[in-house]
DNA sequence: CGCTTGCATCTGCTAATCTA
DNA sequence: TAGATTAGCAGATGCAAGCG
């Protein structure tokens, strides 16, 4: 059974008339019919109803066109899919990336990248360290975006930006009119963390580790935002990035002297997995749109 | 192992024939 | 007479055997 018969079959039941179904498919009448006999002769029935000069589909060829038609269907659906994955111009990225990433630095990083290349689209997802890393592992997205760095298990990294770091406290804390402190200034305030879940959790652990105490954690919050809630509500002090949407009313944000303190957002895949030209596109505008960076590390 | 050759099969053509 | 079917032919393609 061929697909060019499969095609001649379509054709015929629709036009129900062999001569106009051949002229449409550019082969001979008798071609044509001679297609459909075999294709009959195949399926051990008759597909049409044979009345002098007319013919129309019987009971088997109406069962037979509706998983035809099914059938060709998909394989167009196909055809069409790996046709928009493979077109650079046309294809789409999936890309997941850490909540707190989505107020400006994700819609900023996708408008720029949709000026140059308009026709690609994104499949986004937003979530906890652990949801996005989970994706990338199950092949669920192209790329994360994420910090901190993290390898290892097939994964590359990128570095995209550096943000630094700052303590903020409440509005009215006897820390909130200072510009700048040092870390070991809130080393006996009630800290508001970051629980495991969050990749910033393990930035400001080495930090701590690094200058040796720990912090007093009086609660530890899924993500940033809610741990800039809890110190706008005068519950502790922590440490955070400057990110969008961060910056509540009733906080202070006082940078840090000593030690340097900056995370690094980076753009992860894994190294073996097929990237489609979209994605390759991606990666690359990435890797020169932010390169001062890269260049750095 | 790779290239060539010859046979078999398939597809589509024209011409002839059949049928309503 | 128009349209469908059949017969026979040519070209294309696939496959297996033979050869270097």
């Amino acid at each position: 059974m061929e697909w060019n018969q499969l095609e001649y079959f379509l054709t015929v039941a629709r036009l129900q008339h062999v001569t106009r179904a051949a002229e449409e498919l550019s082969i001979t009448q008798p071609a044509l019919s001679h297609s459909i006999g075999k294709l009959e002769e195949e399926l051990g029935v008759s597909l049409f109803e044979r009345s002098g000069r007319n013919v129309q589909l019987n009971r088997y060829g109406k069962v037979f066109a509706k998983r035809v038609e099914a059938a060709i269907m998909e394989i167009r659906k196909g055809k069409q899919e790996i046709e928009e994955l493979t077109n650079p111009e046309i294809g789409t990225v999936s890309l997941s990336f850490l909540h707190t990433l989505g107020n400006e630095f994700i819609p900023t990083l996708i408008s720029s990248f949709r000026k140059r290349y308009p026709n690609i689209h994104f499949e986004l997802y937003q979530g906890s360290n652990t949801f996005i890393i989970q994706k990338l592992e199950k092949g669920a997205s192209d790329f994360c975006i994420t910090s901190p760095k993290f390898d290892g298990n097939g994964m590359v990294w990128l570095p995209l930006i550096s943000e630094d770091l700052y303590v903020v406290v409440p509005k009215g804390h006897k820390l909130s009119n200072r510009r700048e402190v040092d870390l070991h200034a809130i080393t006996e305030e009630p800290f508001i963390g970051l629980n495991t879940s969050c990749g910033f959790r393990s930035i400001y652990d080495d930090i701590f580790q690094s200058v040796g105490f720990h912090p007093k954690v009086a609660f530890e919050a899924e993500d940033l935002s809610t741990a800039a809630g809890f110190v706008s509500a005068g519950l502790g002090v922590s440490l955070l990035p400057s990110t969008a949407g961060l910056r509540m009313d009733g906080t202070s944000w006082l940078t840090v002297k000593k030690p340097i303190c900056s995370c690094t957002i980076g753009l992860a895949w894994k190294d073996k997995r097929y990237l489609s030209p979209a994605a390759k596109l991606f990666k690359d505008f990435c890797s020169n749109h932010f390169c001062y960076v890269s260049t750095e590390d």
